[in-house]
RNA sequence: GGCCCCGUGGUCAAGCGGCCUAAGACACCGCCCUUUCACGGCGGUAACCCGGGUUCGAGUCCCGGCGGGGUCACCA
């Protein structure tokens, strides 16, 4: 059996699409369990969209998510080059070989008149259709013709009759009428190759045995398959993926600002996360596993399990996803992600990070959402005496009154502020009073925190703010409540 | 519009003719735990697009309709 070699061919736009990473994902995965070959081609034949520093985008993203391409532009490899406009000279003679023997030709209708027919066929509601006019020229008028240096393009000569079929192995038998099958150009007047023709003729030259690709080709393959059979070459197994959705009705897009991998990694989502979870729309183990490290996708993965109908990317279940791998993140990793969110809002306040990271990592879903969740410690914020109002705690603004002017002197006279001291102290007011706990640290840490919801409770928040701090604010919200 | 693909709860998704009075996960709701929230535990609401066949029996096979997507470039 010949060994498996599946690539990744993206353009270097400058971004990496979530949907290019999972269709990379889904190539590296196969060529993995299978024992074969990853490899990555950049193909940058539109010079008009090039972008610095994009190729370096692609590398980062493959990387850092641990897709390691055994071929490709930086680390080589024995079918290179592997950026396309180094390939640009080695396509021209494969279409003239394709003259030569009949399945292609030349054609010298200017795109011109090729608009004009177009529109006129569009006017009708009819689908324009090249109408092979150029191959009923004489091999004396082509010749003179070339030698009189008119622009020409290279057309594939498609059946017109019969069908063609294939089996996708995703989608399984696949058939279209010939009828439909326009002539492709091969080769563009300016000499260089149309994107479908260099890619058979790289996939080829670089002996990959499985496409994996966009479902968008799906109606294109038989041109390719025909491309393949003209050079008398083994056509490569195809496997066609869904199309990852935004909703019902639209793709994932750059417009709604969420389609790139980088919006993602900056909002503060784990790469692991985010494979992981990419994973799984379109593809299933079989079983109910949700959580899977790559070397564990890599076995699990089996083309048989891919889907035929489109996924939607679903953001929810991916923060969920995302804040079970921050959950589980090793504390001093976490403590590093998070410091910079905690700086935002915190920084120079001295705020104690280790204890903060303590409270805060089972409560980060994603980075981002770090800098609301904590602002109250920077700034007492603005609330209405309603929050002390809380029936199972048995508060309401007079009691909350009560019980702060109660534990108001116990805390100044707290020595060593730490946690342990705050809490026994504190607590052992309580009892002493014959107090509900409820009634006394429910609108203690409404007094400190100024809204109902925090990371931690009344005595992780006093530690955290400092006894100047939690007093003053303490004194404050008791002034307010009159 | 022609052609192609797809159609199980709001979302992901199991199901491959009887084991389906249809799993699991997210979300949502309720309860428990708890000084709040989160975590965790328990429970609940919620689906086979429609119509014809085939069959003793259909979510599962076939046909049609409807709905959605894709594709029809000298773009990649």
């Amino acid at each position: 059996m010949t060994e498996v070699r599946t690539r990744f061919a993206p353009s270097p736009t400058g971004f990496m699409h979530l949907g290019g990473v999972r269709t990379a994902l889904y190539a590296y995965l196969f060529a993995k369990k299978n024992g074969g070959k990853f490899i990555l081609r950049i193909e940058d034949t539109d010079q008009e969209r090039f972008v610095e520093g994009a190729t370096e985008v692609i590398y980062d993203t493959l990387k850092g998510c641990g897709m390691d391409w055994d071929e490709g532009p930086d680390v080589g490899g024995d079918y290179g080059p592997y950026v396309q406009s180094e390939r640009k000279h080695m396509y021209l003679p494969y279409a003239q070989e394709l003259v030569e023997k009949g399945a292609a030709y030349y054609c010298f209708c200017t795109k011109e008149e090729l608009d004009e027919r177009r529109a006129a066929a569009e006017a009708k509601g009819e689908v324009f259709k090249y109408d092979k006019h150029c191959l009923n020229l004489s091999k004396e008028e082509i010749q003179e013709k070339l030698d009189a240096g008119t622009p020409y393009v290279i057309r594939l000569n498609c059946p017109t009759e019969g069908e063609s079929a294939y089996d996708d192995e995703v989608f399984g038998h696949i058939s279209f009428p010939n009828s439909d099958l326009d002539d492709m150009v091969l080769i563009k007047q300016d000499g260089m190759p149309t994107y479908n023709f260099a890619n058979v003729i790289d996939d080829h030259l670089m002996g990959i045995t499985h496409v994996l690709r966009g479902m968008e080709y799906l109606s294109s393959t038989p041109k390719y398959n025909l491309l393949y059979k003209a050079f008398g070459w083994e056509i490569p197994k195809y496997v066609h993926l869904t199309t990852v959705m935004r909703d019902a009705q639209h793709k994932l897009s750059k417009r709604d600002g969420d389609a790139y991998y980088s919006d993602f990694i900056e909002k503060g989502y784990l790469k692991e996360a985010l494979i992981n979870y990419l994973a799984l729309v379109g593809w299933n183990p079989g079983d109910d596993r949700e959580f899977f490290t790559m070397d564990e996708l890599i076995d699990a993965f089996d083309v048989k399990r891919l889907n035929t109908s489109p996924g939607i990317f679903d953001v929810t279940k991916l923060t969920w996803m995302n804040a079970q791998y921050i959950a589980k993140m090793d504390f001093d990793a976490y403590l590093e992600m998070a410091t910079p969110w905690f700086d935002k809002v915190l920084a120079g306040k001295g705020m104690d990070y280790k204890r903060l990271a303590e409270l805060m990592q089972s409560r980060t879903e994603v980075f981002n959402r770090i800098p609301d969740m904590i602002r109250f410690l920077a700034e007492m914020p603005e609330f209405s005496d309603e929050l002390y109002f809380h029936k199972k705690m048995k508060c309401d603004a007079q009691v909350a009154k009560e019980n702060l002017q109660l534990v108001l002197p116990v805390m100044e006279g707290i020595e060593k502020w730490n946690e342990q001291n705050i809490h026994d102290i504190v607590m052992a007011a309580i009892q002493e009073s014959g107090k509900k706990n409820g009634a006394v640290l429910w609108p203690l840490r409404i007094a400190i925190s100024g809204q109902a919801n925090t990371p931690g409770g009344a005595f992780e928040i006093a530690y955290l703010l400092g006894k100047d701090e939690t007093i003053r604010r303490m004194k404050d919200s008791l002034a307010k409540l009159g």
